[in-house]
DNA sequence: ACAATGTTTTAGCATTATTTTAAATATTAA
DNA sequence: TTAATATTTAAAATAATGCTAAAACATTGT
């Protein structure tokens, strides 16, 4: 499992320390939302899907205990640390109650936190998210494996596709004879969208365009302005 | 899922503190074996199975630190509580180093360790021991078994594999024909994932791909950017 | 404690894989 | 026709891996 880009969500009322910290964890590799109270806090872990979640427990408005009860009845699997100033031995229990995974006093060393969050989160059973199901392809007289990053012909050498053909080509396939824009493909991909990075796109168009010409009924088309095509034609007598 | 009847073993040389604790512990349910040094924990622990390890860090003959570590060699999942005298930054950032789940500062609270317990065992629901159980593989023409870390090619003599060849391989024959990522092992058997854990891999790919060279039909293919996967080719006529 | 031995990490260079950029050419829409 | 968009190939820039050897560290037996 990949800690990097992992998604956290950081509830902290205190702005100075909140950005620090975000700061801090975004170095180090994670995808860090900092929400400034229990409100906002709970609206942005609705909206979105995060790996482990940092309450401070006190907070106006909407305590860190009350927020993780409400996050909990969304997702029972989600870590929680809690943030506490005091280490109060009622409000800790009161923590692993609520399902916290840990909970760290403030003051508290960073490195610590990491060593923490890295540790809960390369234990926990990898829950595979709704996107990465699909692996198996098949493009005509094409496999596709994408998790192998192999395209297979029958009776051929499989090919070996580098990640960004992996990926381009794993987007076509779930949008198979539907349009995969341009937009979609360079956000999704790239996670950027200008003049370089589509002309990048359109390099690795060209590669896929290669590797499937072994299959004269499978092409990539394009839609001018719009994106591609990934189709495949039924033979018809 | 049930928390009593989980086996735990205290390895504390404290006698009097260690009988209370273990005391405190069974009285909680819990099936409690205390080792009053590390030498003695770790006879123990080879003896049985214990679903988390309480392991003083300050002890005579063998601290808890190198116990972790021999424990580790044996078995990756099993969770570690560390409890430390003093909170010492290197000593907490050690002890996750090698894999621990938690630690614990003396003097505690009972109640918080027996929440941590709770917590530990109860977030691992899904990690059935299926891993630790697979002992034997067959790679190709070759025989490994991991518990006595021998890799043996037929008519010759065994190859004595070291502790982290052996894990190394080990992971990838459970992964056999399937990929291993680099993060995966790197979080199991470095317990970090960084530059240099990452070209100490790579060495042991090395040397594991030197091993397995008498068997032409077994290989160590890497997938750039991803991880390794080891493959055995079957005959085809 | 010491030497002998075994293990793991670090360093460094060679090689290979991947991605981006550039440039020349072609196609499309209006 | 013309401006925008697409297609391709090749080269340049980056990055990951392969491997060896030496250094650092750990273990064992005496």
């Amino acid at each position: 499992m990949k800690l990097e880009g992992k998604k956290i969500l950081l509830v902290e009322d205190d702005p100075n320390f909140g950005s620090i910290l975000k700061e801090y964890l975004s170095i180090n590799g994670y995808d860090v939302t900092l929400a400034k109270n229990g409100i906002e806090g709970f609206e942005k872990f609705k909206k979105d899907m995060f790996d482990l979640c940092l309450l401070d427990v006190m907070m106006p408005y909407k305590d860190g205990f009350t927020l993780a009860k409400e996050i909990r009845e969304k997702n029972e699997a989600v870590p929680l640390i809690f943030i506490t100033a005091k280490t109060l031995k009622e409000d800790v229990l009161k923590g692993f109650k609520l399902g916290a995974d840990d909970y760290i006093s403030k003051p508290f060393d960073s490195e610590v936190l990491l060593a923490k969050i890295k540790s809960i989160l390369s234990r926990r059973v990898v829950q595979p998210s709704i996107e990465s199901e699909e692996i198996d392809f098949t493009i005509g007289a094409f496999e596709f494996n994408s998790k192998l990053r192999m395209l297979t012909f029958t009776d051929t050498a499989p090919i070996k596709l580098s990640p960004k053909e992996n990926q381009l080509l794993r987007l076509l396939a779930l949008h198979i004879n539907d349009l995969l824009s341009r937009e979609t493909a360079l956000n999704k991909i790239w996670h950027d969208d200008n003049y370089f990075t589509s002309r990048s796109m359109d390099v690795y168009i060209a590669k896929l365009r290669k590797y499937l010409r072994t299959d004269p009924n499978v092409e990539i088309l394009n839609i001018h302005g719009e994106g591609f095509r990934l189709v495949v034609n039924v033979a018809v007598e």
